[in-house]
DNA sequence: GCCAACGTTGGC
DNA sequence: GCCAACGTTGGC
């Protein structure tokens, strides 16, 4: 699933909720993209470079992965194939780099409910295949495709999640924000649109307690 | 439904 | 390479 997708929902179909959609490529010339090497990448910045330190650098890592419940919802996960999907559909180049270089099998996701009234925590997750070319890219007509990506190169990654098991109840920001242990975490920054955080391990567990039933 | 924040596009 | 216009995200 798209997960990255979109609200508009509409065309998302995809099943993943990133809400991410659009896409439209990017492309041109960028000019940084510095690390994944390919030339041209607009260079998203959104991420503070902290985040980016925070992922790399810990042993198991934690991350925070936005998804509108009305194109892909945590019961949706819960009721896939294997508990199963792809998280494709990221189509923000901070959001992909984390996916593609940072994302480890064994790595715990929160599955956060965007769009939603409110918006909240809904499940754990975790990752069980690491990052690989997200496939809707390809796909003639999809809401998530990139005739601009080329297959011998992919631009989009995904990685597959597996639902653990559903909070005993939502972990909304007003609960996060709430407690100073939330201090730092992007969610509640202003403007934080990027779709795939990463969360340190003590904003993970604050949303875990939150959550217990 | 609004709209601020933000990313991308594309003319120049 | 600048920057205005445009499109998207996502909380409120």
């Amino acid at each position: 699933m798209a997960k990255g997708s979109s609200s508009n929902s509409k065309h998302s179909k995809a099943r993943g909720t990133v809400k991410s959609k659009a896409s439209k490529e990017a492309s041109k010339q960028g000019s940084s993209a510095k690390r994944s090497g390919k030339p041209s990448e607009p260079a998203s910045q959104g991420a503070p470079a902290s985040a980016n330190a925070l992922a790399r650098g810990a042993e198991v890592r934690h991350w925070l992965f936005k998804s509108e419940p009305d194109v892909f919802s945590f019961q949706d996960l819960q009721k896939a194939a294997g508990r199963r999907t792809g998280w494709d559909g990221v189509r923000n180049y901070q959001a992909r780099n984390f996916l593609r270089d940072d994302c480890r099998v064994g790595d715990l996701v929160v599955f956060w409910h965007s769009n939603a009234e409110p918006p909240h925590g809904a499940g754990l997750a975790k990752v069980v295949r690491p990052g690989h070319p997200d496939p809707t890219q390809f796909v003639k007509g999809h809401d998530h495709e990139d005739p601009a990506s080329d297959p011998a190169d992919p631009r989009w990654m995904q990685v597959e999640i597996e639902a653990l098991r559903a909070f005993g109840k939502p972990v909304t920001m007003e609960a996060l924000r709430a407690d100073p242990r939330s201090s730092g975490m992007l969610l509640l920054a202003k403007g934080q649109r990027l779709s795939i955080q990463p969360l340190t391990r003590e904003q993970y567990e604050l949303v875990l307690e939150l959550g217990a039933g």
